[in-house]
DNA sequence: CGCAATCATACATCATTCATAATTATTGAT
DNA sequence: ATCAATAATTATGAATGATGTATGATTGCG
């Protein structure tokens, strides 16, 4: 276990780390109760950081805490999805906006960047959708609100809690990178209005089931 | 120390909300660290439920950890504020929304008991200020979305540590109460759209300096 | 068969200890 | 006297073992 990194993190959040790339790995699954004793066993560490990782995730809403019955991985219903996924679109439609109107010109023209990698993506769909996170990251960053930003990273982690995204459409691809070319559009003329607009459509797109 | 409560808490909770208070009643100021030891032996608690809480109010962003350093209650700029009222302003004028189109007929009219309430309530400063919130809050669960409950729950809290409340306006009680009829007005006409915009212009007019 | 007493389990908390990083105080050199 | 290197101090991070106690399961009686 040689991840020595530069900025040391405190082992508890190493340990929600841990816990929550399994939580999305489906190794612990929705519903089922966490044994703070056999984990702890299992990383080779005592309760104390385990429990502090636990509250940490309950705060996130990966984890539902019950008084002296412990933690089990928060089960998210479908309305659950579509209620995190509304707020993700509301958002980061409204970041889109706020870009449109205060970004530098260089600001955009990085997105611009990260969107013209996006294009170049298409044939390789993992590497499409990385370039995608990094895009939609990129924007909310420069929406330079870092307490939208905690809540979309913190609505993001919630919707991966989801196995089968039956929600969603795939194999969009295509679609999808039309969308983003009509969003930035709307950035590089600074239309805010639009901006939002498109993102929104965007967001609504990507829903099966157009409610 | 005889708060025997129904639903019993857990002790880090109760610690929680006791540093809560005690953060908005700066009697914790802004920036200062906190020292575990003193006020575990304060309380008369083992440092583990405390440490605990700190943590809990590390994920509500109310006190900031630093490795090896420990946690200080975190300092909100101005920034910081206009932006955490900013994401208020969008996720309630969008609840408004939600609630102009989704809600029934009976919620609509329990709301429009609050606002009556409200409209009883000008004669006492902190009366009315205790019924707006009711109202506020009431709005968040008609739109029947628990993240985002969740989440304007953590934005107010850290609007809180905002001493002065320099940014916004005050005295503006009547005009507040115009802004809340208009509000109902729109919810009652299920309109939407209108809904979201005269919530948002309710946001907006407690600014002081409209940006 | 249903209900109550008991039993086992696992969590919540405490107390203590150790290790280590950050802060400070001290020392020493220029 | 100033500043850099070093040593001492302090507080956090983590481990550990003990204890209380709520919850769920088991058992046994009516």
């Amino acid at each position: 276990m040689s991840a020595l990194s530069l900025a040391p993190r405190a082992l508890y959040e190493e340990v929600a780390e841990l816990l929550r790339q399994r939580i999305f790995n489906r190794e612990l699954e929705p519903g089922s109760w966490i044994d703070e004793l056999k984990l702890a066993e299992a990383y080779g560490i005592s309760r104390t950081p385990l429990r502090e990782a636990l509250k940490v995730l309950a705060a996130e809403g990966l984890v539902t805490m019950k008084v002296r019955r412990g933690a089990y991985v928060t089960e998210v219903s479908e309305k659950d999805l579509t209620d995190v996924y509304h707020l993700l679109s509301l958002l980061e439609s409204d970041a889109a906006g706020v870009v449109a109107q205060k970004a530098t010109d260089e600001q955009i023209a990085e997105l611009q960047a990260l969107h013209d990698e996006l294009e170049a993506s298409t044939a390789e769909r993992n590497r499409f959708f990385a370039v995608n996170e990094r895009f939609h990251m990129k924007l909310l960053e420069t929406a330079d609100n870092r307490w939208r930003q905690q809540m979309v990273a913190d609505l993001r982690k919630v919707m991966k809690l989801n196995r089968h995204n039956s929600l969603f459409k795939s194999g969009r691809l295509n679609d999808s990178l039309a969308e983003h070319r009509a969003i930035m559009s709307a950035l590089r003329s600074r239309d805010a209005e639009l901006a939002v607009t498109r993102m929104r459509e965007h967001f609504q797109n990507g829903l099966e089931a157009a409610a």
